[in-house]
DNA sequence: GTCTATAGGCGGATAGAC
DNA sequence: GTCTATCCGCCTATAGAC
């Protein structure tokens, strides 16, 4: 099925007939494959957290498994190109929600830790190797996680609470600033985003407790 | 005028005839106003900033000028009870853009900047009475700041062009964590946002390079 | 499976009466 | 200034032919 093809429409401008008018069918083809609306959008936005746990552990594996600065760092750097080359998508499973839409919470937070999972991995085995110190991290540790430990439980690396507050932390600074870069309200500050950016992947590795050394030279690698 | 009642709307389903029939006016009403529903929007994000900046200035002058990372501790949390308080407003600034509104960018940069001079004074403050280092924080130099100079140029505290760095970076990740709890993309994985957010609010004070005593003193302030 | 036709609703915007 | 009436377009969803 060519559903891919649907979320290369607007961010916003998310409608049926839309989405038929440009692969070419009628509207009321679609009925066939989704009972409504909001089956659609739900396959779309899970779609979207696939594709981006797939960007992400790509970016992952382009990196030799003791490189774990590297490996952050690539997550980073994908994160945000994903971002920039899907800002329909991002905006689905980001921004706004849908005026009238209320996602099912068991397919989408499944769907989001999937993704978030891979953030996740790659700091629990920078933690377990030593590259970065979790103690020097500052997020207080005893979060009640919901739906979390669920999503994480079949990936044996991340296993301590207070790991997974730092990864959410952090995980939504690179959010915010993506946000505010795609969304315009960065743009109306500033021009040169992407050195920005840098300097934002920079100082959440360091209140990470990532080791200075190993960010000081992962940013070079890049440079 | 009771434009103030617009806002209260939902956040994505803004439409003229909403805010009307919400008024008890008739649509064609509001053209007397606004020429078209663009120039609507535009206001609102106008007010939507500059409530913004009233709540975060009412903030920091609750806190004595001596106590820096108090000042920036009250900025963030009522960073926070703004956002949660003004979801819709919210939504309109910093979530997905309207379908076919473009803001135009000299009034909401402006607009965007006063709110954010707020924070950048603030923190220009700690920095030159010794409360952050801003040495120890982990932002590159050299921005190329278009709009934001000029709309902190009536700000004499904000000059060095480091500083912006720092406190956009810091801003952004306030920002994401916001999003990710108000849109809903932290909901799905996480309960206690609260907790969560408080020390998402050290581990950005640390990176920006508030002293740790002081962090640590501002927090248990709170508690 | 995909099409046409259609119902019923909401949206922005304008014209003209009062 | 605010109203009613109206035009036109887009939307979701359904019915029924092929």
């Amino acid at each position: 099925m060519a559903r891919r093809q649907l979320a290369e429409h607007g961010p916003g401008g998310l409608s049926l007939r839309a989405i038929a008018r440009q692969m070419g069918t009628a509207s009321s083809a679609l009925y066939r494959y989704f009972p409504s609306q909001g089956d659609l959008v739900t396959a779309l936005c899970v779609e979207a957290y696939d594709s981006l746990a797939a960007a992400l552990t790509s970016a992952r594996d382009a990196r030799p498994p003791g490189d774990h600065a590297g490996r952050w760092q690539a997550l980073c750097h994908s994160f945000r190109r994903w971002s920039l080359d899907h800002t329909a998508e991002f905006a689905l499973i980001f921004g706004t929600p849908l005026p009238g839409y209320h996602a099912p919470q068991e397919v989408t937070a499944a769907a989001a830790g999937r993704s978030f999972g891979v953030a996740a991995g790659v700091y629990a085995a920078a933690a377990q190797a030593g590259a970065a110190d979790t103690s020097r991290a500052q997020i207080p540790p005893g979060l009640h996680t919901r739906q979390l430990w669920d999503a994480l439980a079949g990936d044996a690396a991340a296993r301590d609470p207070g790991q997974a507050g730092i990864v959410l932390s952090a995980w939504a600074s690179l959010l915010g600033y993506l946000v505010a870069e795609i969304f315009g309200s960065l743009a109306r500050l500033i021009s040169d985003t992407g050195a920005l950016y840098q300097g934002h992947v920079r100082a959440v590795m360091l209140g990470m407790g990532y080791r200075p050394a190993l960010v000081a030279q992962a940013a070079s690698d890049v440079a």
